[in-house]
DNA sequence: ATTATCTATAGATCTATAGATAATGC
DNA sequence: ATTATCTATAGATCTATAGATAATGC
């Protein structure tokens, strides 16, 4: 018994096609939503047909979700160092992550016009999209507790409500990014961050 | 010649049906997105057939820029008092504004969801929302810059980057209320025109 | 007479399944 | 032998049009 505890069943080629059909869904997902692409135009892309595709994913709803959950470990990966900062060193990195988004547009339209089709319940991703979302603001609440805690930021400030509007901006600046893809988002977000950093600066210093 | 320019063309009893359908399909829209409600389910939701309501709106796509553009009128006239102030007293405005959208979360919801869904080029309402956004971020940054004409905001402030800000934290912090309906927008703004307040304080004062 | 609504349906789209054939890897 | 892919197609949806009938308003 060579342990095979969960069986292979796909072979190193249908791994790459499997990654290649992930790949194009994404970019089309992006560009068109999850409603406006359809399964055959990923298919096209990748040089197949639409029933082909379908022996790698079950259905589209699950092709979605792997993307999904493809990309979005790949972006925690991604910042993983960046969330262990508290305090104002994360505020910091919170800078910096932006400057790296605007790097990987597709990344970030990916994520913006998903959870922008996916606030109505009936969408596939709604689900994914709610965990995500609460997963993130826990995370942000929770660096910025730490600064509470070191005496970087002042006690009383409302860490809770900073966290949401953090997250916030980030997702309507992509909005309106999106919308006019020559508006500049990184310097709105350095001011955002620029009057959080004053805001919860202790009154002493 | 009774100066029929523009002919009615329509009878009161017409207008009337006009009127049911684009509340519905506001309902409908604003629930399940502008592709993921059927034009039947509004047909039906005004007890008409779906070829009944295409009597009174050409496409679908017009029904949807219809019920936008009747709905923006509408929200603007409701705050037209309120944008007509510049400086601290338009910061106090938009706190009340936001205030006041918590109580009429079906407009909100139906703005969110379909700006959401819109923000891909291809969307019917793409067109609209691009506008929409320069529009309302032109008029903030004026009642911003009046802030600083009176000497009310520091001079050196990046008004532009703030009002980017506020839409984006507004967008934002619905797309949070909408994954999860427990959240408290108004709070989270306060917080926000509260740093704001701060942020662009003159130096002496 | 004109407007409003219905029935019937064309025509486009799109996902998913069935079953056959081709390619690949122990 | 198993995996990958294709052809063919069922079946569901959905928008919009054609043409007939019903209701309404000068």
């Amino acid at each position: 018994m060579p342990a095979p505890t969960n069986r292979p069943a796909r072979t190193r080629r249908g791994q790459r096609t499997r990654a290649a059909i992930m790949s194009a869904a994404a970019g089309l997902f992006a560009r068109h939503g999850y409603r406006g692409a359809p399964l055959a135009a990923v298919a096209t892309a990748v040089d197949m047909t639409q029933p082909g595709l379908l022996h790698h994913f079950p259905s589209k709803a699950d092709l979605l979700l792997a993307v999904l959950a493809e990309r979005d470990e790949a972006a925690i990966r991604d910042m993983h160092d960046r969330w262990s900062a508290g305090g104002r060193e994360f505020l910091t990195a919170l800078s910096a992550l932006v400057a790296h988004n605007a790097t990987t547009p597709e990344l970030i339209r990916l994520f913006t016009v998903l959870v922008g089709e996916s606030v109505t319940a009936d969408h596939p991703a709604h689900a994914f999209f709610v965990d995500r979302y609460a997963r993130l603001r826990d995370r942000t609440e929770l660096a910025l507790r730490q600064g509470q805690d070191s005496g970087e930021f002042r006690a009383d400030a409302d860490v809770s409500a900073v966290a949401s509007l953090i997250m916030a901006v980030m997702d309507g600046l992509q909005i309106q990014w999106l919308l006019d893809p020559g508006m500049d988002m990184v310097t709105g977000f350095a001011t955002m961050i620029q009057m959080i950093d004053g805001h919860l600066a202790p009154p002493a210093g």
